[in-house]
DNA sequence: TCAAAATTTTACCAATTGGTAAACTCACGA
DNA sequence: TCGTGAGTTTACCAATTGGTAAAATTTTGA
């Protein structure tokens, strides 16, 4: 039993595992999954080739680990849309806290996008079975605003994507963004502008 | 005089380069920079591999190649935003030309979008000496209509990121887009999505 | 037609990369 | 304190990769 999946990590185990993917992190998101090396993540994690082997499988294992890891943490904000809440301000509220997101975990968003272009093929089940259900879920929320008259009629997957993307945008495009904007902080002008963008899509016609 | 880079390129140069380069950019966009070999383009140009490398001095110049070239074809749309048309429609029509250079060019789409994730490392001039004087002359336009009421007050650098992120996302993220949408085709909605999106956000208030 | 130039192929190579074997060291409980 | 297993290092390897040298072939223009 000395492998590194066992029921009960060591202290070490739990150290060393953190430290490799932290690094992983940065190498898979800076260079892409093909332009990663081993070497690069054991260096930044302080560790050797062979250790870093003693932790994990191989190059896969890491980076499938670290997606699947991620991925819980990504679309945890979306879990949260209450719909008991304002619509409009629910959906607001997502935006926000994805903003922030994508701007506070560049690495992480990435990462995620890096895995998009490239088909998503470490992906597709996660994809089809968890992700799938709870954007349908989520999607009949934003509908049942909409028939209620709480909110403006919007296309509610398509309404997913904008916001998705729109947010995103200013992890995954940073280094346009920073080459574009004159603004130091892309922040406040962001918030400021999505909150405009998506309060005037969605807020139903007053009666 | 066998360099390739010469001032009279011959059919066969012309045909060969362009075999190379269409097939540098299927694998490029698939497995991004590092993840791709020349053995890979040279199969996929139907050529050998120092064959391949008697057209092109190596894989980054194939890369950068392609890159400054597609640039040019991607930032087109933008160009033709026209200070003398309305406003509400031409930027309308540049959100249209945009979704549909991703719909049909999501290769090129990624290409750009893998470049930007890694930080533009090999774009960085050009962003700065190209790209930057044409996006703020376009900002300028948006902010002159904004001052002669003639577009709602938004913030311009915002707006064109949103436009940009909005549209190719269906490129970038067409995996996920496939895996999530229930219709077949999602040009049609996301067509429509956009021009409600953009119009409720653009549209004056009517005096 | 025919030599020169352009193009393509064959045969390589050095460096890198993901990964392994096995020896070695260290921490810890009996 | 000492044996045992967890953790680490050293030494290595086969495959892949970007790239080259030079011979062989094809195309071109006079």
């Amino acid at each position: 039993m000395t492998d590194a999946t066992d029921k009960k990590p060591s202290r070490i185990q739990m150290r060393n595992r953190r430290l490799i993917l932290d690094a992983a992190l940065d190498v898979f998101s800076r260079d892409g999954y093909g332009g990663s090396t081993l070497d690069a993540i054991a260096n930044g994690a302080g560790l050797s080739k062979p250790n870093l082997l003693y932790y994990f499988d191989g190059k896969k294992e890491i980076y499938v680990t670290l997606l699947s890891q991620l991925l819980e943490t990504w679309l945890d904000p979306l879990i949260e849309l209450d719909p008991d809440g304002d619509p409009v301000e629910e959906l607001l509220s997502y935006v926000r806290h994805k903003l922030d997101m994508a701007l506070e975990m560049p690495a992480e968003s990435k990462l995620f996008a890096g895995e998009m272009l490239q088909g998503a093929p470490r992906m597709a089940d996660h994809l089809n079975n968890e992700l799938k259900p709870l954007f349908d879920r989520k999607c009949q929320i934003i509908q049942d605003w909409i028939d209620a008259g709480r909110l403006a009629p919007v296309d509610p997957p398509h309404l997913i994507f904008s916001i998705w993307s729109s947010t995103q945008h200013y992890a995954d495009f940073g280094a346009q963004v920073s080459a574009l904007l004159d603004a130091k902080d892309p922040a406040k002008g962001a918030h400021a502008h999505l909150e405009q963008m998506f309060r005037r899509l969605l807020q139903p016609a007053s009666t």
